[in-house]
DNA sequence: AACCAGGACGTGA
DNA sequence: TCACGTCATGGT
């Protein structure tokens, strides 16, 4: 089996079976990881409990984490959402009373705080004006400071869409794999992991999807890292790295 | 001591 | 479109 992802006819299947590899070797990843679970010494991650989030304050901090973990280590999000958490109870309300430099002070180990907290605080004023409902990817897409990435997290991990988060890692891993060089951009990639999956029922596409993106990180972290790790991995029979 | 982290945006070609 | 600089802290 190799991952070239111009093999066109085997393309779904290599993608299909990837995960397979994946998470029999990992295991189920719990995402997205949530504060309230970190009571009782539990790092804040759920594997094999779908049932999360189960209330719209966790979506909510969902939102804030995939803002706040752009370009940033999630151990540093942990911190801020732990500041946000004693500060406000992570509650959208609570932020905007907040004044402006102690958000910057509470968003700081994560990094990029003006950038930040101007994004954290219109994405708090647009999750208020949801009252509830779910937004489109349209509406994340529009919001300053949410791109691809983060609308489709937020839709995947927040509101249980059906749609597979592209990231930084899933594209080094796919062009590893491939012998590299096949410029993948997101739309791309993205769609052709659709169409992967494209006769799974819903249901259970969300699962997979929420399991394969976290799997890809886990990975990346594990072996294929900027300076790869070949000795040990999984993956070495198959890269054309 | 460089390098990198669960990206997005602005700019110039 | 696409490549590149910028944003910033903290761990390895």
């Amino acid at each position: 089996m190799n991952f070239s992802l111009s093999d066109v006819s085997e393309k779904g299947k290599s993608i299909r079976s990837l995960y397979n590899i994946f998470f029999e070797h990992y295991g189920p990843q719990g995402w997205w990881p949530l504060e309230i679970l970190k009571e009782k010494g539990s790092n804040g991650y759920h594997p094999g409990d779908f049932s999360f989030p189960e209330t719209s304050k966790q979506v909510f901090e969902i939102g804030l984490g995939a803002i706040l973990t752009q370009n940033t280590n999630w151990k540093q999000v942990e911190k801020t959402l732990s500041n946000l958490k004693e500060k406000t109870d992570l509650i959208p309300e609570n932020i905007l009373k907040a004044d402006v430099e102690d958000l910057k002070a509470w968003i700081k180990p994560s990094g990029f705080f003006n950038m930040k907290v101007k994004k954290i605080i219109l994405f708090t004023k647009f999750f208020i004006s949801l009252e509830g409902k779910v937004p489109s990817r349209e509406e994340l897409l529009a919001l300053w400071g949410v791109g691809e990435e983060t609308a489709d997290s937020i839709l995947l991990y927040g509101y249980k869409a059906p749609v597979f988060v592209i990231d930084n890692y899933t594209i080094r891993i796919f062009k590893r794999l491939s012998g590299k060089n096949e410029k993948l951009n997101y739309t791309d990639l993205q769609n052709i992991i659709f169409k992967a999956f494209k006769n799974m029922p819903l249901k259970e596409k969300v699962v997979v999807f929420s399991e394969y993106h976290a799997l890809f990180v886990k990975h990346a972290k594990e072996y294929c890292r900027n300076k790869p790790l070949c000795n040990g991995c999984i993956l070495r029979e198959h890269c054309l790295y």
